[in-house]
Formats: structure tokens, sequence, C-alpha cells
DNA sequence: CAATTAGGTAGTGATTCGCAACCTAGTTGC
DNA sequence: GCAACTAGGTTGCGAATCACTACCTAATTG
């Protein structure tokens, strides 16, 4: 691969647009703690021990990019519910895969409290890049490709995933 | 679900762990760039645009934790290389989700140069959370659980993917 | 109507960031 | 073999960000 694509490369890759949403400090784990179940400013507060006027400016962040939408409790009209938007729950499997790579790679055992399919109460599979047919992909099997060369889905094979 | 488990997942979740390696400003960048085949530190800087000091500090805090390797190249002892270890690696399916993300819900639009699988051309699959089994996992199935109620792999099923 | 609670804002010092200049070891030109 | 150049940093400085504490306001409870 050459350097031809290199300036493309820069441009247009939404990695710098994902890491001005989420490449805060405490984005992350405001989100986990979304996802855990936290819903409200004292809740966050003290879970993650942060600091009131960075944990207002973090949760008025998200919801300004659409990830927390921000609702007055109905019930109790001073509380306020910050609550995962659709765009929220997306980074799912971005934070999963950063949690399993912390795992394995940093704390070095599986986590106490382990994941599992709640259906059927077995641990998630570690998340992987996989081909469009399922296979697991490595670094070496990625490649950048133009649109005009990129092979379309003539046959109806495993489109996408259902 | 209730609170009980609301200390042990802060304590024991390795997600801390990995921002804690991987959460700074210019981290996934860095990355993104070794993973696109960036070696020397004038090539991170004339590429991203970082700053001298902060490249030097994250390229060093990088190595420290293990995602880089520094080497100096035999052929021209100036030069360093920096390359991505096992686990800078293991770090893909992080990157590339959130990447997609990105890509979904942030630029709106799939990036021109689009990562497709060398095998066949094709576009790759949307990182996704999946079960032992290969069903995708949203939110609402996913459920924390001690390792004793975890259910073992007694019946040989698809385990992991191969 | 006093006390409490939820969700902030304001002020202050310590870190960190970005920018530019400088430095040092190794390499190249001649 | 000495000047010029290059790779990979380090240093200093002003601006922005961070954490900590105190304070504030609206709604609720006693």
């Amino acid at each position: 691969m050459g350097g031809m694509l290199r300036e493309d490369l820069q441009a247009l890759c939404s990695l710098p647009a994902a890491l001005e949403a989420m490449g805060e400090r405490w984005s992350f784990l405001i989100l986990r703690g979304s996802f855990n179940g936290l819903h409200h400013f004292e809740e966050f507060q003290s879970e993650l021990g942060i600091a009131r006027n960075i944990l207002a400016n973090r949760l008025a962040r998200l919801v300004g990019h659409g990830i927390l939408v921000r609702a007055p409790c109905p019930d109790d009209r001073r509380k306020i519910e910050y609550r995962l938007t659709d765009k929220g729950y997306a980074l799912l499997p971005t934070m999963i895969a950063l949690r399993q790579w912390g795992e394995r790679w940093e704390t070095g055992v599986p986590a106490t409290p382990i994941l599992v399919d709640v259906r059927d109460g077995r641990p998630i599979r570690p998340v992987e890049v996989l081909s469009h047919d399922g296979r697991v992909l490595t670094k070496g099997d990625l490649h950048w490709a133009l649109p005009e060369d990129v092979a379309r889905e003539d046959e109806p094979e495993v489109k996408a995933a259902e």
C-alpha cells in the first residue's frame, strides 16, 4: 500500500469526529454509567467521583452530541433524567471492545461481574472485526479501497447482520 | 437489577484501566496512524499535526503501556521505529468500532476509502456484540453475572469464532 | 416556612495543551 | 573532516482544561 491515500485517509476518516464526541477524559465512564443504569446527576457524581463542574460540562456535551437526552422527571421536577439515545446505545460495541481489551491486556484477568447473554447466561464473545461472511479479520486482512473498487453485493449472500 | 453490584462494577470494570492507556486526546489517532503504516516521529507529526512535545509524551506513554515498541533503525541510527505490539494490534476492534460509529452517527456517510476484506474486496461487517453462538446482542440482551452463575460450556457448541 | 435535595455555577490553584525555539546525535556533501 | 542537514526529541511560555470547594436556585418535604 503506497502513500497515495494518505491524505484522503486523514481527511475522511471518521475517527476524529467520533473522538470529538467521546474523546474526553470522563466521557466513556459516564457512558458506562448510563449503560449500567445511572440516570441522575448525583448518581454519576457519587459513583464516578467526578468533579461537579466537569460532570455538568460532560453531560451537557454528551447531550449536545445527541448521545444522551436530558429530560425533567415528571414526578419530581427537581430531577433531571439523562438517558441514552439510539446514538448512545450504538456505542455499546466500542465500549465493550475497549473493556474487553482492558480485561485481556491491562487488568489481566476477566472482571468479576461477567457480561453474559441474558438468554442463556453464557459469556459474550470477544468483539472482533468480521468479514461480510463472518470470518475473523486481523490487521493483515484489511485493505483500504475506493468506492468504485469495492465488490458489490451481486450475489445475495449474507448481507450484514440481521 | 438492583444496586447491589454497583460497587463491584465500579471497582472491577476494566474500562478505567483501558482508558488510562488510551483515554488521552491523541492516543487513538496515533494508533490509527500506526495501523495505517506510520512508524516515525516526523511521520506522525506531519500527518496528525500534533505538537511535538505532546507527540513525544504520547509515544512514550504508549510505549510505556506496551502498545507500541520503540526500536532504533539499524540502517539509520538517527531513526526510531514505533511499531504496534500484539497488545496494540488487539485494539483494532475498538478502533474500528469507534470509527464505524463516527461514520454512522457523526459524519453521516461512509468514509471514502472504505475498509474492505483483502480476500474478496467486500466491506467488513459492522462491529457488534455477539453471543457465544453468534446472535447480535443489544443493550437489553446483556446482564452482569457473578462467575459462579455463569453457564459453563458443557455442551460443545460453537465456541468463539474460528 | 424551615430544612433538605437535585442540579447546577463561580472562584481558585494545579495540570495539561499547543506553539515556537532550541538541542543533540547521527548522516550526508564535498 | 567540517559544514549543513535530518530525526527525534526537550524547554519555556501563554492559553485552556482539570479538580476541589463553596455557593446558588428551584422544587420538595416536614
